[in-house]
DNA sequence: GTCTATATATCGATAGAC
DNA sequence: GTCTATCGATATATAGAC
């Protein structure tokens, strides 16, 4: 499905409607757009790329991929052992990537629908293995009898969902660093866990 | 701005656009389709609406000015001199409105990119209205000195957006109710600002 | 209040020269 | 590998009849 792309121009096209796709989005986009913004015409976009929608699905492919990644990168630095320890190195993974890569993260939350029912399918595939995993986490923190949550399903989506929309207000330039803020989810996330009558 | 609309068809494009909206897109949602599903033809759309960006608009103000409103009537059954009370009636007001206006909450929370410059301008002013009440609540629940947050203005964030996502996953014919949707994420909420070192 | 006809613009994609 | 020319479809919106 997916080219080769190994050249500079099919790079810079990647890289140009990356950031276009996600911030103007997909249907606001043109293909001339992005040609004029790579500094060639509409039609040699096609000796890149098959169609519009290759491009969408290449760029998506590829963030999810990155983020499924970040997280078995950082697993090898929690303790196995130690359930609470994973979901802290899961939270600190998801937090740093979404604040690191701000327009892939961007374009993965709210370009999805663009995509073709095959890959909008494959794309709804790979979100849901990364959410197995948090799921598996809070399970095993839950299994050692010192943590406790309202609901698993409902926790699982709120701790991915309030990391989600950090792509689309952190500021790099800010005063808050990745690591700290990485720290604040982190802690939040613990504290989401701790048992019921914890709090007065 | 926004047109009377009280006849009948009025009712009807608007109806038939927030779905359409919602589900498919702005951009992806042409005025011919909306009048087919309405049972007319594109021109006569112009006799009730003056464009398809006024359309969203109206939806759109329509859907922001009806969560305020779910807080605001909330309030009334907080206890005023407990924070955390307060907080607890926000987070189910909160919860409330996204779970039982699915499709209002969705094309807010993914449509405000169409808005003309100035209306987007007005739909950021109206979230960040919204977005100060639960800072208020939090910062007067910090200043009881019985509770703490590693950061107010990402716990504010954190919060609203875990209850954002409920849009787009809650199904009402689902085994999980309102009130217990409401009751889980209002626990998570209030576990969120526990002191530190009450989780192991 | 809805219609047909149409203006005007832009879209994704292709054909074929260079 | 990029170009010009263009196809065919579709978009928002308007004009004017009924």
């Amino acid at each position: 499905m997916t080219r080769a792309r190994l050249d500079e121009t099919s790079a810079d096209i990647s890289r140009v409607a990356l950031e276009m796709f996600a911030t103007q989005g997909y249907d606001a986009t043109s293909i001339r757009d992005i040609a004029a913004a790579v500094g060639i015409r509409g039609p040699s976009m096609y000796h890149h790329f098959a169609s519009k929608e290759e491009i969408l699905w290449s760029l998506t492919e590829t963030a999810l991929k990155r983020l499924a990644s970040a997280w078995h990168t950082a697993r090898f630095y929690a303790n196995a052992d130690e359930p609470i320890s994973q979901l802290r190195a899961f939270v600190r993974a998801d937090v740093a990537f979404h604040a690191e890569h701000r327009t892939e993260a961007n374009l993965v939350n709210s370009q999805l629908k663009s995509l073709s029912p095959e890959h909008y399918a494959r794309a709804v595939e790979m979100r849901s293995e990364y959410e197995l995993e948090l799921t598996t986490i809070v399970r095993a923190c839950l299994a050692t009898g010192k943590y406790e949550v309202p609901d698993l399903r409902v926790t699982v989506f709120a701790i991915l969902q309030m990391t989600i929309a950090i792509a689309s207000w952190y500021d790099p330039v800010g005063p808050l660093g990745v690591s700290e803020l990485a720290s604040i989810y982190e802690e939040l996330a613990v504290k989401m866990l701790a048992p019921a009558k914890s709090s007065p």
